[in-house]
DNA sequence: GTGCATAATGCGTACAGAGACATAACCCTT
DNA sequence: AAGGGTTATGTCTCTGTACGCATTATGCAC
């Protein structure tokens, strides 16, 4: 049974990747690198939002950026956040397949 | 790219697991069935909220349920929270050791 | 230095969800 | 059928946070 604490860290962990908009800036970086004005472009959002969600990926680890002049480059070299959402397609799948096959029984 | 949809889909599942409550009731019943008695005594929670957490991880089907005569048996069988967990544990390590070098360097 | 880009922060609004209390639905026993 | 124990739901409050606008900070060119 982990500690309080721990479970206070995991769920911490997994809230970040409970937002669809830091999902899609994290997939987004995982084709390559990218600057604050592409992720706009690409995204949608505000200046001001993606800037608070990429700081909140970088301290967790999960992002890194270097300057490019006055430009900030990020970029997300983890392959976790890849893994966890394989298992988790994983698992939709099967939860699909069994919802399909009780229709088809009926 | 992911769609929006899947990435909803994503980011459902993960919040799911990004609050400490419903981490404990998951862990609780990796160890084994129990009822909902018995979570209220092991959590401290409102015999409501310990309802309506295992409704969320039921529908997501992360639990199941059997009656036994007026109670309700509840059980975890599925691995995968167990899995992205220790992804995520493995991680945390690694972060620290990170830091942990970088103030010995210091 | 001044001016001009870009990125980060202060602040406000809006909304989702945690959590508890009260109530309803459910099942068992008699 | 009636009553008691267990679980699910209606409703409320409150906190956290997404998101945008405005402002500030930061670095570059001149």
């Amino acid at each position: 049974m982990p500690s309080p604490q721990l479970l206070e860290e995991y769920s911490q962990f997994f809230r970040l990747l409970s937002e669809p908009a830091r999902l899609q800036l994290l997939c987004h970086l995982q084709r390559g690198p990218m600057d604050v004005a592409s992720l706009i472009e690409a995204t949608g959002f505000s200046q001001s939002h993606i800037s608070r969600q990429l700081g909140q990926l970088q301290r967790a680890g999960l992002v890194s950026c270097e300057r490019d002049g006055v430009r900030m480059i990020y970029l997300a070299d983890d392959p976790l956040v890849q893994d966890l959402c394989t298992l988790v397609q994983t698992r939709l799948k099967q939860r699909l397949e069994q919802q399909l096959q009780q229709l088809r029984a009926a």
